[in-house]
DNA sequence: TTTCATTGTGTACAATAAACACAAAGATTT
DNA sequence: AAATCTTTGTGTTTATTGTACACAATGAAA
């Protein structure tokens, strides 16, 4: 075995794990970041191990930065999956190829197929900054839409959807628009990231008028133009009203 | 070390344990069930660990069963508390003592101390139901008024904090006093239910017109007679529609 | 200059939440 | 038996919030 990877398994926890959604917003469309397993077609959530002198909370930091370059953003436990069988929505010998043309045979048996708990993590930021990178055990990471999502290894679909209920009732009481958008945005496209998450159109008036009531929010003189059509103006969220709401937990209804 | 003991902890996941708050509602007033250490007067949430075999959600069920006799009512996860050091708010030395008194000096080094993970559970349980009952390491097991409770072991207060706060915001959207209240009950034992979890007053009329407009209270021809003054009518949840309600994920406001 | 699809804005109506008061019940006291 | 006491039961009015909806203005493209 590869001594880097033995000592990384000696020096963290080996039955808690934790695995991290990543959410962006590109394009009009949500997407969630995957990462394709070594010498595989198999994708999976980007996830790691926790050393023992670290907290869990530490570790899903570190594995947000380590796969996307990015700190201090909107990151956030929302369930632990702890059946006994985190691997029974697959078939046992395809998981244990993918796993061996990844990790090579003697690893397999001892150290991944053991009872494990993952931690789920959910992380909110923004497309554009990200630079996916890779894993020692993965080829590749990348964005994927939401609804073209695959069939991933483990419970990481179930972990995507359960990710996914959590935002949308996040999205009901925090402003959770700050952590998604570019800093400087248009109505519409706050409006179409709302729709977007929670898969329902919204009257755009009375969405302007909501978000303008909150008071978080700063018109710009600016407008976006280029695109076709009437040009919209530019906001930004206003940080120290947006921590203060945050810090008052301010009721958000959409 | 007893071979029961051993024999357990073999059998069981060593990095990750679950702790559950189990709360209940007597006398107007909110409670939480704790447990007391063999020859201690150190007080700690109940808890245990999972076997290997069972999923984490079937360890609480368990562990509820074995503290309480009860079954079927409203348990879920909350939080998972993962801090590096879950001890490091008492005195080691104290603690120390503390878990040598249970279990004996060879015990504590190698099992206890190491690093741990508590899955934290949250229990809404019938106090009258409740047959409490300690541990094979605790001898007492009983409820303590929320506002009273006193510093516990590790970081158990932390999670009672976490778990109430959890229990405010559920209280928001899902009718809780079903789990809570005894099967009859009266509107004002009803409405000091909800203000004893919310900590604030609420209008006696408004309170009735909004729980009755939920159509999952069903209205006995019984009174609550023997108290002093006007007996008031009972209550009981009407159990088909409260389960459509939950299902279709009725949206309280109190 | 005309056309186009989008943006910007305000008002009327409906639904919901909040404030509020008085008569009646049952136990207790006189 | 009557009076007293505190709680319960109930409905209306007002304020707030949410929903529905239409037309003029903009910037790009034809």
């Amino acid at each position: 075995m590869d001594p880097r990877l033995k000592k990384y398994l000696e020096s963290t926890l080996k039955e808690v794990s934790i695995d991290c959604t990543i959410f962006g917003f590109h394009a009009g469309e949500l997407k969630v970041l995957l990462l394709r397993w070594k010498g595989t077609d198999s994708w999976s959530l980007p996830g790691g191990r926790i050393f023992l002198e670290e907290s869990a909370n530490e570790a899903a930091v570190r594995i947000l930065r380590e796969r996307t370059g990015l700190q201090e953003i909107f990151l956030q436990q929302f369930y632990t999956f702890g059946a006994a069988n985190r691997y029974k929505n697959f078939s046992p010998d395809e998981l244990i190829k993918t796993l061996e043309l990844t990790f090579g045979e003697d690893f397999f048996d001892e150290k991944l197929m053991k009872r494990n708990i993952s931690i789920g993590y959910m992380a909110l930021v923004e497309f554009e900054q990200v630079v996916a990178t890779p894993d020692w055990y993965t080829d590749e990471c990348r964005w994927w839409e939401i609804s073209a999502v695959p069939t991933l290894l483990f419970d990481h679909n179930d972990m995507i959807e359960t990710a996914l209920k959590a935002l949308r009732q996040q999205l009901s009481y925090q402003p959770i628009g700050y952590n998604l958008l570019p800093e400087k945005f248009t109505m519409p496209e706050l409006q179409r990231l709302y729709e977007t998450i929670l898969d329902k159109q919204l009257d755009r008036r009375n969405f302007q008028k909501l978000m303008l009531s909150y008071d978080i929010l700063e018109k710009l003189p600016e407008k976006r133009t280029g695109g076709a059509f009437k040009a919209p103006f530019l906001y930004k969220f206003d940080k120290e009203k947006y921590d203060r709401a945050i810090q008052e937990g301010i009721t958000f209804k959409v």
